[in-house]
DNA sequence: ATAGGGATTCTC
DNA sequence: AGAATCCCTATT
């Protein structure tokens, strides 16, 4: 399998997989939990005045709407979260702690709210230009988008990208990986595990909503071992 | 372990 | 209005 794939494990869009071309808004539209699994393997493109940076996104979670007690959509639609509640296939960039950004896509139709955070991509494009923006020495190089900050960092995502349309070829998308890259993520296989930062949430805390690629080196921390 | 830092949401 | 909170990272 070598693309996105619909709840029955259908592709999303026809073959051969293409590197380059945005991912259709279809694809978007579904689950949050579904999304985040099929996000993994991707190819994430940044493309802007610096050149061109692009990765494989090996990490993501899967957030929910209002009732989700760990997402932001829990506090209802609000300024910040108002892209949450919008149409799927966009960003969403917001900023934590007051220092760092974290990049989202948003997930499900216009009935019901969701985002998956994407935590940690594999560097595969623009690796001197990522080096240089993360005062990264060369050596460590797996390690340069492993985390949701840090792959805004080496990337240069922040607010100025929320509510960007991803579907378009355009500063931010997302596409197919190339076939060796989409088998070798697909071989590696998935593990899941409860979400990052979210104690506060209660029963919603110890949903294996966290999604990784099973033993990859760029992932944000070690997924707890499954029972 | 903890400092860093600011927008957002919560509580009065 | 002021207070509390926060889907993190780098450094000790």
């Amino acid at each position: 399998m070598t693309g996105p794939t619909l709840g029955d494990g259908s592709p999303t869009h026809g073959p051969p997989a293409d590197p380059s071309t945005p991912w259709p808004r279809r694809v978007y539209e579904q689950p949050s939990t579904e999304l985040a699994r099929a996000l993994l393997g991707a190819r994430l493109v940044r493309h802007d005045g610096a050149g061109r940076t692009a990765g494989i996104v090996v990490e993501t979670e899967a957030y929910g709407g209002p009732d989700d007690r760990a997402s932001h959509a829990r506090a209802g639609r609000t300024r910040r979260t108002a892209p949450m509640f919008g149409a799927a296939g966009h960003a969403y960039v917001y900023l934590i702690y007051g220092v760092h950004s974290c990049l989202n896509v948003v997930s499900d139709g216009p009935d019901r709210a969701g985002a998956v955070l994407i935590r940690a991509i594999e560097p595969v494009d623009g690796l001197a230009l990522m080096r240089t923006r993360r005062g990264a020495a060369p050596g460590a190089d797996m390690r340069l988008a492993a985390g949701p900050a840090r792959l805004c960092q080496a990337l240069a995502v922040d607010r100025a990208l929320d509510g960007h349309d991803l579907t378009a070829a355009d500063r931010l998308w997302i596409a197919d990986a190339d076939p060796v890259t989409a088998a070798r993520i697909a071989d590696a296989g998935i593990v899941t595990g409860p979400r990052v930062g979210v104690a506060y949430a209660g029963d919603w805390a110890s949903r294996p909503w966290r999604f990784g690629v099973r033993g990859h080196p760029s992932l944000s921390r070690p997924f707890p071992v499954e029972p």
